[in-house]
DNA sequence: CCTTAAGCGAGACGGTACGTCAGGTCTTGGC
DNA sequence: GCCAAGACCTGACGTACCGTCTCGCTTAAGG
């Protein structure tokens, strides 16, 4: 019995690619993660339908895919570390509020989530390519701030993590409140209080 | 032009009625959210298709309900009160991290969450008749802390309760970690610590 | 195990049957067999895919079917007979060189023969429903002619009806020579003299 | 603009051609006419679909061109000539009955005569390559006879032939019938009869 | 003898059609 | 008048092949 047989990526056409990448991107903007087809993404890159089975395994990761490529580009981010930890992640909460607020933002961000809740192998790929890098960084500057003695020296930095972004996302992706540069700001207090040294 | 006319409630079947939304609860658990139909639903349940599209907008509606339904059984729950509030909810919160790693609890509450994120009206529903009441009853829990004075007398309780919760929804959501009793005892102590008098 | 669930011909719908057959009948002359597909039926028709599905088990079953919907007007058909059976078979057979002519014949009768050439199950039905009846008809005629005396009493007459057509069809399907009145009055002649009393 | 440009036949692999015939062949055998592709002769030849794109314009080309292939060595053939016309025929059409009955011939007879009827150009080159030299053969058994006085002097050869063939091809084509030996000897009587001198 | 252009295998590509599944609407007959 | 049943049109699914198009690689001819 024979696999089904793996196409060979060095044959890959670049520009196919891109296209079906772009198409998916823009569809989901459209028309929501919900109502995009694998047919209207291949119609709309000019592409054969095989063309995406033929790399992808299913809508999700083709979608999940053309959000990766998006922020291949802000590779290597850091946040700024101006010595003041509150003022810091004020100003990046803040910045992740009004983010959420881009009309923009929501079809895919909600996609994504969609995604990720039912397709474990996309939520390992979600942590590791989008999540990870993004953690990454803002660990970092919580490390500085804990040799600073801002922070608990022993704190579990991933568990700061969850405390300070987790209700965000929450409230947002449930719809349970406003979010506002306040509820930020209390966010950034409340999980200093928490994790002072 | 008529309206599309809208059924008598008066005349509706209780017995169909319950056995979409029984059907509806099974097929979720055996094959998860997405891959369950209204076609199913209706085969299962032994309902023609038109009795499921007449009293329900959707297949999300219909699921959403059979959760509902499950959970109107549980109502005027309240929390343990012993006086010693870190007591309480560390027996709360294990009793979550342990529903969560129910396989039985998983399906369903995946299901719920994708509808959730895709579906303002539905998001409503959730908060009013199944979030809601429970945090209702937390909340009340909270105040009579606060009345002891063991938490803030001017904490935000809606906050408190996104503390405690939204790490560790997300952290299953997302399978971002395990969840042990070591990790909820440590979100109450946490919560505790940031929003102590 | 249950069977793939017969449909319920009571529920059938005769304007859909119709305009499928109709749909059919037109592409075949306006394409050709090979080219036409189950797709362009049904739209030509402004019928869903399934429904072909769900009453023809082919492509070539609801071709077939398109023509015998044609034929059954000219049911209950009878030969001239004046009493002279050679002038009377000569008038049916250039009627039929004049009809192989006519090029709206050309496509369906070439279709006809390339799927009963492949499918024993629609070549059957042919036999029965299309053939059947026309050759019924002719060898009423012969047998006239045999209690006339013109024609020997012992004469198997599916064999005289194979000698006097098949090589037309054949001439004609395999385009091996010209089809005229001559050659059609030549083969009645031949035959009248190999069955002659 | 240029031409497709024409390969040159020089170059042509022997042994790329040899395997396509081959696998035309057997696959033809296998699955009979329809449900052979480009694809799989390809595949089972271990050659490029360009290598057949290259030298045969059409699925039935190839197909054809594997039937000549197999009837070239049988060329020259000659009918048997004992002096008793009637007994050489029986002779003969005995033998294409029994050949007709012999399950391997069934799907690539079928396949030739699907060709045949929907591309006049494969039709010719059946009559030129494949029925031709066959009909010529039978024609100086003929001629032959006509010289002995046992067929009338003026009798159209390649009517005779019709009358004698035709019936019986026409017969295995629409599975109108059984092939027996008596059929055979049946069909030379009539036909001696038809054209006695 | 060595280049060089052709044929070759492989197989990705943009497409069309396949046969199936489900969506949501509509009709029929029974209760 | 709701209900079970299920046919209907629609649209998407994932697959099979179509015929065209590169890719490297042999391989035979002609300079």
């Amino acid at each position: 019995m024979s696999q089904p047989r793996k196409p060979n990526p060095a044959r890959r056409s670049e520009r196919s690619r891109q296209a079906v990448l772009d198409a998916a991107r823009d569809l989901v903007s459209e028309l929501g993660y919900a109502k995009v087809s694998i047919e209207a993404i291949a119609a709309r890159a000019g592409v054969g339908k095989q063309t995406i089975y033929r790399w992808w395994p299913s809508k999700g990761a083709v979608i999940f895919d053309s959000f990766l490529a998006l922020s291949e580009s802000e590779e290597g981010m850091s946040l700024p570390d101006t010595g003041d930890l509150e003022a810091d992640l004020k100003i990046v909460m803040r910045a992740t509020v009004a983010e959420f607020a881009d009309p923009a933002f929501e079809a895919p961000i909600r996609a994504l989530n969609t995604e990720i809740i039912g397709d474990p192998a996309l939520a390992a790929q979600y942590r590791e390519k989008l999540a990870g890098p993004v953690d990454e960084a803002k660990k970092e500057r919580l490390r500085s701030a804990q040799r600073a003695g801002q922070l608990a020296a022993d704190a579990d930095l991933d568990l700061v993590l969850e405390v300070l972004y987790a209700p965000l996302y929450q409230r947002w992706l449930h719809r349970s409140g406003p979010l506002t540069p306040q509820y930020a700001d209390a966010l950034v207090e409340i999980t200093l209080r928490a994790f002072a040294p």
